[in-house]
DNA sequence: TTATTTGTATTATTATATATAATACAAAAG
DNA sequence: CTTTTGTATTATATATAATAATACAAATAA
């Protein structure tokens, strides 16, 4: 998986590191109970310290999304349940895109055309 | 209009103030050339400093929210034209969101529904 | 067994971001 | 001419981000 890093932007590396590893999931490219590279390696690819890495995973680990077992590294979680009802987190953040969207000019029947386009290259649950 | 900070948060009190009058604007709260507090009457409303409120209208000023003269103060910008497309950053952020719904385990129908709710409550385009 | 690899913890250091405080200035309104 | 506006400056304290250099426990591989 090709992670692209930019040392510019105002996001923390770690936290980059966390969002591109959580599409990849989504996008199937990271298959469930798939083996993540170990820190030290990731974080030789990559050009950063084993810790910003380390951070990531922990990130990673504590929202559910992987799993760590000091034998086998890291992996990602097997799918879990199906939940039809989001966080109250990711709620409100869908609420301040879709605000953001509107005052952008982007009508409803336009973002609900954008949705089922990212829908569509989320192979997560049709493995 | 009613702003509710928490100390205790890990994003940033310009951040939250910011995120309050967009989502403000959209749903109508604050209407189109609306008038926004001083930055130093809202800063003592909320037991901030100045420059926190100022950075947050900065902020919102370059975002092109809001207009900002020195005769007349700070005032919620016109209704811009109709933009089909969304900005890169906000469909990156909408694939991150999606990303994270669909390993949530929720699913594209519950999603739509989801935005149709929000969308229901912007009042932006409809005065 | 021994050596290596794994995640993880610790400590230190540097740089940047956040928030507050105390002023000060220019421009416009009253 | 005084007040109010956004804005800039300087200083200070705290928190976060990132790196560096180690070290440890647990498990794998030799």
């Amino acid at each position: 998986m090709i992670i692209s890093l930019q040392l510019d932007s105002e996001t923390p590396l770690y936290e980059q590191l966390r969002n591109q590893i959580v599409i990849g999931i989504a996008t199937g490219e990271l298959a469930a109970q798939e083996k993540l590279p170990t820190v030290r390696q990731l974080a030789e690819d990559l050009g950063i310290n084993t810790m910003t890495v380390n951070k990531a995973y922990m990130l990673l680990k504590q929202e559910g999304y992987i799993v760590i077992d000091r034998r086998h590294g890291a992996k990602v979680s097997p799918r879990p349940p199906d939940n039809p009802e989001p966080s109250p987190q990711l709620e409100e953040q869908l609420r301040l895109l879709i605000a953001q969207a509107t005052i952008q000019g982007v009508n409803q029947s336009r973002f609900q055309t954008l949705c089922s386009q990212i829908f569509a290259n989320m192979t997560y649950r049709h493995p």
